[in-house]
DNA sequence: ACCTGAACACCGTTCAAGT
DNA sequence: ACCTGAACACCGTTCAAGT
């Protein structure tokens, strides 16, 4: 968001730069993987000198933090519209969302590495993209406070539980990038996202151990009504 | 594993050069990012020429996964050790094996992101890297298997269930670094991997809809019985 | 067999200069 | 106000040459 600050000046030969900077990174990252994304080398497909960009960008971060925002925008957008479409079941709803995070990052795999890549590890410094980031997580926190509103998911810190459900979804799609994980295969990875949402929804112990054994109870009484907050 | 085909010959200056950069990088990064591990770093911190490493690694990508396997090796060292210590029960073995990988992220940040960065994308070109990566997998595999053996664990896709714990704890990891989690301090990462793993045992749903409801029976009887392969 | 020195193309970044 | 041209330090990589 507040893509430019003020009313949008057409000014540079072709508009504006600054987009047509994003435009280029991402087109970059469509047909080739992280490391080819240079500032260079956008620079070159906006048709412009090697200094220009430092007009609009501080620095090469910036523009891979831009770009990164685009990202998590479009995800969001994404997650919102499955979340809506799926109104079976409040459960499937938010399957549905892992769903759609998945092939989000199976489709845009090298848009997806820049958006959690290192070189936006100290994220204090872009700050539009810690909100659009954020928006994200608070999606997956509400669907979750939703779910225990309805009595779906047990009470405790929906904080942690939506933490956990992100971690889970963002793991498989990095060990599926990885080649680790439904070998490049988008079918087998949706499958992987059901079943995986679906242990964390309903665990992965016997109901016979999660009723009966000893050592169960008081770990599954921590989780549930006092989640430790993080 | 396989540091050297052949006996250590202990050419090069100052002893095995090929090691030495090992070493190198692995200082590089404990000091600094991932950004400042550059192939003409390690080879001055090695004391050596800019073009001496191509002797021993093909390229930079190749030292990288050197210093990638190396982490690995140690992460499998810890898990186990720490599956091992945990003899209480088999579920806090697993839980303390995700707390022994999660300390191991916060400790060497820059190195754990190295062995998951974009540079080992294809991951086939790097042998030993795959190799000593999947023992870490394969330990919780085993884990896992051996709590479906005692009848802690529901019957199902044990290698679905072992990407899903791994997912978890790489997703935990991964948000902490970026500062979406726990915000730096260990102690509550470590309370959050617990919480999760808790979560992901025995599930998020109340213990009343997850017999009752309609919609969660078939969920359940999928995710349990007959998980699908992935 | 292993390493050095020099070189090439490329990159991030800066800065004076142009319009 | 925005962009160009030239420059600097740095990087990955190659290759002839040294020992």
């Amino acid at each position: 968001m507040t893509r430019r600050p003020r009313s949008a000046p057409k000014s540079y030969h072709h508009g504006d730069l600054r987009e047509g900077l994003v435009e280029a990174a991402l087109a970059i990252l469509g047909r080739g993987s992280a490391a080819a994304l240079t500032l260079r080398a956008a620079a070159r497909e906006a048709g412009v000198s090697p200094a220009a960009p430092y007009r609009h960008f501080a620095d090469r971060d910036a523009l891979v933090a831009a770009v990164a925002e685009r990202g998590f925008a479009a995800l969001f957008d994404r997650m919102r519209a499955s979340a809506t479409r799926a109104r079976v079941s409040p459960e499937r709803g938010l399957q549905e969302i892992a769903v759609a995070y998945l092939r989000f990052a199976m489709e845009r795999p090298a848009e997806y590495r820049v958006m959690f890549g290192p070189e936006l590890a100290d994220r204090a410094r872009h700050a539009d993209l810690q909100q659009t980031s954020t928006r994200v997580f608070a999606l997956l926190a509400e669907g979750i406070a939703g779910l225990q509103r309805a009595g779906r998911v047990r009470a405790g810190d929906a904080h942690a539980m939506a933490l956990t459900a992100w971690a889970l979804v963002h793991g498989l799609a990095m060990l599926a990038l990885d080649g680790r994980a439904a070998d490049g295969d988008l079918a087998a990875l949706e499958r992987l996202g059901r079943t995986a949402t679906e242990l964390l929804m309903f665990g992965m112990a016997t109901p016979a151990a999660a009723v009966h054994s000893p050592s169960n109870t008081p770990a599954r009484r921590r989780s549930g009504a006092r989640v430790p907050r993080q």
